[in-house]
DNA sequence: CGCCATGTTGCATACGGATGCAAATTAGTT
DNA sequence: AACTAATTTGCATCCGTATGCAACATGGCG
């Protein structure tokens, strides 16, 4: 049986151990009888410094538990290797797949993520104003759509400034999006090829640029193939509920053949409503199509038919952007689109693929 | 038809408004003939400085749009106001929430947050040095169940760690969870009054705590009641699919009444697979609940009881903790349970409320 | 009017690491 | 061996703000 002893009070250095200091640079310099800088160099990749001379000061402060403090870093060599993401909405699930990659590709070559989660009604600058003190080096708009492009150019000001899924011209801020218009297109082809003539847009924020581009696209393609718009709902947000509003105003008129929802969230609160409250069998009476192709829009309940944003790419490309020359981006704004996926599912009587 | 003109090099001041360095209190100071540390302490509340003067460079400072830089700022008070957020897992849709109200709460008081997006494969310590590099003030650790007590315990070192809905005891790591024994148990009484008598219990990821309260609790509550423990499923994953799969094994022993899935995600799997794979009714023939109270728990095609996680309360009480005195916290971890309240809704055949 | 309490202000330095420059060491060349 | 080139190293200083301390100003009071 093990003697177990009480922790001598003695022992311990008088419980340095909670909130000791963390050892600087200068300390370990004296420990090993090197100067400061041969620290310091020891620690950035291409420096000036023998490599033995590195391992042994590496090896020791690995000992030793020492980490260089990054914000002396970031004060001495103004880069903060930090980026400001700006979110305002994580309820739409489309969203938080998103930033989640976005946060993982990004540390990947050391930069983490300093979120701003924007509230509607308070002061906007006021939440902005911290970017800007807190040095990002560049910043990332994941479709803030409450913030105006002044707004934005303001806060973003002097650092590099990224749009995802918005796109506004005519200002500093640089935007990759996916082509929106395409994907509405091949949806209206879709309906079309499945037989469908009388179709119904339903809007989503009706004045963001993803919606605008999106009725844009599948309006005119309607027309181009000679089918019918039957209803057109002009929406006040992205949500399951207001899907399944503008569902039964559609579905009350008798006649439409298809629905386009200008996201997924907005068609499966649709496809929900159609089947309970109407009776109406989808895709057998209706069909039903979305846009994003979130998660659940896989799932077997819904078999949502969609067009598929291509997150990965657009994540490798917004990181390309900030890992590659930010004074390019900040003397020339960049607007980049990228093409999805059409996703045929059972919602318009595609028979899905095998898995 | 306008004139176009290139835009005239000579015309921009050699291209300043791109990236000119901001300006520092010192610049500022020298402007208005006062000295670095009156600019620095008109910026700072509380400080010994004369009400004119703090007026007089505040004034100035908006018009040429000083700000202080909160990274030296943060070197010299060792204080970030930066609070590191540790997620694993973005597609519950129960933490997007969280992290939202959490990142807003704590925006609120001067505080931001980093994000630190742990992945499974890779490297942990590697991911969390920055935890200790970064200098945050505290950690919040959302669920993170892929870490170990020690490697957190290590990560966080010298600064107050809160894990949310993860217990550890006996280490320096705080906890703020729900009541989940309460809840299974509130959840087992409410099977029993509705009339169920041979219920089920699908887990979620097995060795988590918040599984294992909420199967001990559920287990323990059904025995009491003289309930029958038809099925037990041990679980992978919080998935939708696994929902799925877990409810099609005890669909096909035909001997259960009411099915206790560990969370929402899971028991809206469940839902789909009862009615669409084995024509089951839900809550005709079988009962299903969950855990959370996502939104989607509430959408009317699923109408699923839950046990509603207070998740405001939460929120209130971890940034209460990193507001308070954070050394208490570091002296005692501190480990706080909250009530949640039951949402008996049709998936059990409670009558919804009247919303 | 003189003295002390209170309130303001500036000076100097600290925070911890990065880096230009010169000194020192090593390698390479003839 | 002598000398130049290349590499290492340390010194000193800078990054921009915060703050202890001393100097100074103001006000109250006897």
């Amino acid at each position: 049986m093990r003697k177990q002893g009480l922790p001598s009070l003695q022992g311990e250095p008088s419980g340095e151990a909670l909130s000791r200091k963390p050892m600087t640079a200068r300390e370990l310099a004296r420990m090993l009888g090197v100067s400061q800088s041969a620290v310091s160099r020891a620690f950035t990749p291409g420096a000036s410094i023998a490599a033995d001379l590195r391992e042994r000061i590496l090896k020791y402060a690995a000992e030793v538990d020492y980490q260089p403090n990054a914000i002396a870093s970031m004060l001495s060599k103004s880069r903060t290797n930090i980026i400001g993401i700006v979110v305002s909405d994580m309820q739409n699930p489309f969203y938080p797949g998103l930033i989640e990659k976005l946060s993982r590709s990004l540390q990947r070559i050391g930069l983490q993520s300093l979120l701003f989660n924007i509230t509607k009604g308070s002061n906007l600058e006021e939440q902005l104003s911290a970017l800007r003190r807190y040095n990002v080096d560049a910043v990332i708009v994941i479709s803030a759509t409450i913030l105006s492009g002044s707004t934005l150019s303001w806060a973003t000001e002097g650092r590099p400034a990224i749009l995802i899924n918005r796109v506004i011209e005519d200002t500093n801020l640089s935007c990759v999006a996916c082509n929106n218009a395409e994907g509405a297109r091949a949806l209206a082809d879709h309906f079309y090829q499945q037989g469908a003539r009388r179709v119904a847009y339903v809007a989503g924020l009706s004045h963001t640029t993803t919606n605008r581009e999106r009725q844009n696209g599948f309006v005119t393609r309607i027309a181009e193939l000679g089918m019918t718009l039957s209803a057109q709902i002009e929406g006040q947000e992205y949500s399951y509920y207001a899907g399944r509003k503008a569902a039964l105003e559609i579905a009350a008129k008798k006649s439409t053949d298809a629905i386009f929802f200008a996201n997924d969230i907005l068609a499966i609160g649709g496809i929900d409503a159609l089947r309970e409250e109407v009776g109406c069998r989808v895709p057998d009476d209706i069909f039903v199509a979305g846009f994003d192709d979130i998660p659940m829009a896989g799932w077997p309940h819904y078999n949502l038919t969609t067009f598929r944003q291509p997150v990965d790419e657009i994540v490798r490309v917004v990181v390309e952007m900030i890992e590659g020359d930010t004074s390019a981006l900040l003397r020339a704004a960049t607007i980049i689109r990228l093409s999805g996926e059409l996703v045929a599912r059972r919602s318009t009587g595609a028979e899905p693929k095998a898995q």
